[in-house]
DNA sequence: TATTGTTATACTCTATAACTATA
DNA sequence: TATAGTTATAGAGTATAACAATA
């Protein structure tokens, strides 16, 4: 058992078990009546690219087209989010927040990384850049 | 725009992003007919750490007690695991896996790793060093 | 009384299949 | 024909509330 043949699928079993611990530690900080998982998603990545097709949407979170026509269903049934259309093509449809989605956004990210920076902030400088380096390093790795 | 006011929360940002996206990347991986996320995560910690209560499956996962009652009931049902009795405190319960869960753990986390590992034989020793690193902070992040 | 676990019920999220509308 | 999007249906996962059994 001293051997180091299965180094890699070491390396991964920590990374993919360091990474589920922290999205099921994300997810428990929910607070009452807050939103969904997807429905953050979806609102954050709107709010920080823009007006978004439901391609892009879905493509984004890796999930099927009608899984995030559903999703963002519920945004539009919310008041969160607005259906318009792409006049250079009209089988496009393009998602906007809603003044109510963008609070709504803001309000509850800003309260799913209390947690997080709570811990950050207890960490030196070098263990920071490090987490930078590899966050960065991670999501290459999510997209590639 | 220039100041570094919230530098730690856009660190926290950064990092919830990535666990975020690789999170989805991993649940995209998974292959027709195979388990759901709950199982997997609940036989690979019955592998790890021997036969557990109801309670510390609950506690590990951090989902409510009801939750994990219906997420075990699901793996009883499919003969992946089994209820035992705790000759010390009868009102435990305690889960063991089936050799058919034991196989069908293993099988599905080498199947999940796959694509992972792939990515990793790609990087540098420093990197893979760095992302070891980070894996073991964000652990003790998420258990903090 | 407190702890351990279960069941009932409802919501979110996801998938596949079948469909409409537009390019 | 191909692409963009939707709806119908089903299943996994989660939560709260109410409950039974044991300590």
């Amino acid at each position: 058992m001293s051997g180091n043949a299965n180094a890699s699928s070491d390396l991964g079993a920590q990374v993919r078990s360091a990474v589920g611990r922290v999205y099921r530690r994300f997810r428990s900080e929910r607070v009452d009546g807050a939103l969904g998982d997807s429905a953050v998603t979806v609102l954050t990545f709107i709010h920080k690219y823009g007006p978004q097709t439901l391609t892009q949407l879905s493509e984004a979170d890796r999930v099927s087209p009608a899984s995030m026509s559903q999703s963002v269903n519920r945004l539009t049934s919310a008041g969160l989010a607005v259906r318009g259309s792409d006049p250079s093509d009209r089988r496009k449809v393009l998602f906007t927040l809603t003044p109510e989605g963008e609070a709504l956004a803001a309000a509850d990210i800003s309260q799913r990384n209390a947690w997080l920076d709570e811990r950050l902030a207890t960490l030196t400088d070098d263990e920071r850049a490090m987490l930078a380096e590899a966050a960065a390093l991670l999501n290459r790795i999510a997209d590639s």
